[in-house]
DNA sequence: GCCGTTTTCGGCCCGACTGTTTTCAGTCG
């Protein structure tokens, strides 16, 4: 059982207890130990075996903790069996049209027998359902569009899609006369691996004016609703799109409220109600003065630092924003000095013509020093990975002369190292001879092949294959690919250990399909002492840009530099590489 | 259901928008 298979069933908790109109705080338990769930980076047994149990989970107490055991021994949760057998199979996929919430789910079925999508549809087409209490005509048409978007799929789409989108929207609103900032917010903000919609936040003395001029721009393949302060479309793509603007004032209020997880969220508005504060996306308000007042004086909100402050805590870098620890440490001054895009020195993952890359070794080497670079590690498949245009030793070989060739030409402006990516083989040994392991600066292991094998197996092959000592750096410890590929059914705690004992560096995949090492994965990597290394596996000029997505998920996992050996300069980067050999 | 330098019981974030309503429920973020 996975965290995220234990996180869906505490979900599926949450929402059925909504169908059932439960206690809004027993619900917004379920929801607050899912998320907790998935923040953890150790797997749940492990954390179940260790000191204080499941209990030591903030968000999960007896209750839930004795539910978290008994989907982990048996791998489903009676009490989840008992409140779905109150309903068809396959109702709660009617929560998933956008509008239609618990209540109205709850309505359609008791009063309809309606238990599915296409039966909604069914009951809109034939006029039943505006008939209902609380419901009416609009209702009905807004249900059968928003049955259309719901079919059009799609949930969520990866943050290197919409992170250029953004910007490009952003940087066409701050052209706006009418603009006085804009920038965006949301899951995007916070560099989430995935994104659901896009959230955009303007300033200006005249909001309205900037709604419509966005909604007539015709950067929207449709409007769904231009108020004087909101606008809400849908991308070319169809991808949900809000535009929020605010008066000045309240800029740094609403960015906070805009930027944060729920969860964050919360924790910030309870805390301002402990200070005598009520914290809201136009500022922070300190308690009415006579009863009479709705709302008490502004004390915050013109910058996010002013909220925070007003709350007695430190800026909490937006990354960081996700109920995980953060307002703890900004209380006590211990946020990390997290890893910055600047910081990076090398890129050491990268591939050229010689296997399946676009480029020859000189044009990625000029291409990453444009891009502020001093140092890029060439990484070719090895020959196993046929697929791939693996190579051998003579094609090594003459890497070798180029890039020393190269380097005598750059001199001490730009070093290229040589490097193998090698195959990890299903038996855990690894594809590097001993020639060309003379040949090259470092190893990268990775493994591209027999990925279907158990947990267990799985990872007493990559341990194998780390004890070798042949192996520098692990590239794409779990072989996911978001939104495609699960992981690894790996236990990446093991490999980590494996990995801190041998000091193997783990690897964040920048490239935004992957992100591998995750973050919440790249966190315990770092808590245990690990390395990281963040190399975007170029396989063309382009996907050097991928860097970002690397540092952006570093940051999430709150990585400080000194973790991370893109970071070094040559000649610790080179003392390192020696020391391993 | 969780949690606690004011509590082991009694609290628990806040507001916008919409459509249906004579004052509010539902949904969303």
């Amino acid at each position: 059982m996975t965290n995220e298979q234990v996180a869906e069933i505490l979900d599926q908790i949450a929402t059925i207890l909504e169908l059932e109109d439960e206690n809004v705080f027993r619900i917004r338990s379920y929801e607050r130990a899912a998320e907790a769930v998935r923040g953890l980076g150790e797997d749940l047994a492990e954390i179940r075996a260790g000191d204080g149990g499941l209990q030591s989970v903030p968000g999960i107490g007896e209750a839930i903790a004795a539910k978290i055991e008994e989907i982990l021994d048996t791998g489903s949760s009676a009490y989840l069996d008992e409140l779905l057998a109150k309903y068809p199979p396959g109702f709660l996929e009617l929560l998933k049209v956008p509008g239609l919430g618990p209540k109205r789910a709850a309505l359609v079925y008791h009063e309809l027998g309606v238990e599915s999508v296409d039966e909604l549809e069914e009951a809109c087409l034939a006029e039943r359902v505006q008939e209902l209490k609380g419901m009416g005509e609009k209702t009905e048409q807004k249900l059968l569009a928003a049955i259309q978007t719901y079919r059009q799929g799609q949930e969520r789409a990866l943050l290197g899609e919409i992170l250029p989108v953004a910007e490009g929207l952003v940087a066409w609103l701050r052209d706006l006369d009418e603009v006085l900032e804009a920038d965006y917010a949301g899951s995007v903000r916070r560099g989430r691996e995935t994104v659901g919609d896009l959230d955009l936040l303007a300033t200006s003395d005249d909001p309205g004016a900037v709604c419509r001029a966005f909604a007539a721009s015709g950067q929207l393949r449709e409007v769904e609703l231009a108020g004087e302060t909101k606008v809400s479309g849908r991308l070319p793509g169809g991808r949900q799109v809000d535009l929020r603007v605010v008066e000045p004032e309240s800029w740094g209020a609403a960015l906070v409220y805009f930027t944060g997880s729920q969860q964050h969220n919360i924790r910030l508005r309870e805390r301002g109600q402990d200070l005598g504060l009520k914290v809201n996306e136009y500022g922070v308000f300190a308690e009415p003065e006579d009863p009479g007042q709705l709302q008490g004086e502004c004390v915050a909100g013109e910058t996010e630092q002013s909220v925070y402050e007003a709350l007695e805590l430190a800026w909490i870098p937006p990354e960081l924003r996700e109920d995980r620890g953060e307002i703890q440490a900004a209380e006590a001054g211990e946020l990390p000095d997290l890893i910055a895009l600047e910081d990076i020195r090398a890129d050491l993952h990268v591939h050229t013509t010689a296997s399946d890359g676009r480029q020859s070794i000189e044009q990625m080497a000029e291409a990453a020093r444009s891009r502020g670079l001093s140092i890029m590690g060439v990484t070719d498949h090895s020959r196993t990975l046929y697929v791939a245009g693996g190579i051998g030793l003579d094609a090594i070989r003459r890497q070798r002369d180029e890039v020393d060739s190269l380097n005598e030409r750059f001199g001490d402006q730009f070093h290229v190292l040589l490097g193998t990516e090698a195959e990890i083989t299903v038996d855990g040994g690894v594809d590097c001879g001993e020639e060309v392991f003379e040949l090259v600066d470092y190893v990268i292991g990775a493994i591209h092949q027999g990925l279907s094998s158990d947990a267990d197996r799985m990872t007493a092959r990559v341990v194998r294959a780390l004890q070798t000592g042949l192996i520098d750096i692990l590239a794409h410890p779990t072989g996911r690919l978001l939104l495609q590929r699960p992981p690894q059914g790996l236990h990446i705690s093991e490999v980590i250990d494996a990995a801190v004992e041998l000091g193997v560096a783990l690897e964040i995949n920048a490239a935004y399909d992957r992100l591998d090492l995750s973050d919440v994965h790249a966190r315990l990597a770092q808590d245990r002492g690990a390395l990281l290394a963040i190399n975007t596996d170029a396989h063309a000029i382009e996907h050097l840009d991928f860097m970002r997505y690397g540092v952006l998920t570093a940051r999430r996992a709150w990585v400080e530099a000194v973790t991370v050996i893109n970071t070094w300069p040559l000649s610790r980067l080179r003392e390192w590489l020696q020391s391993r050999r």
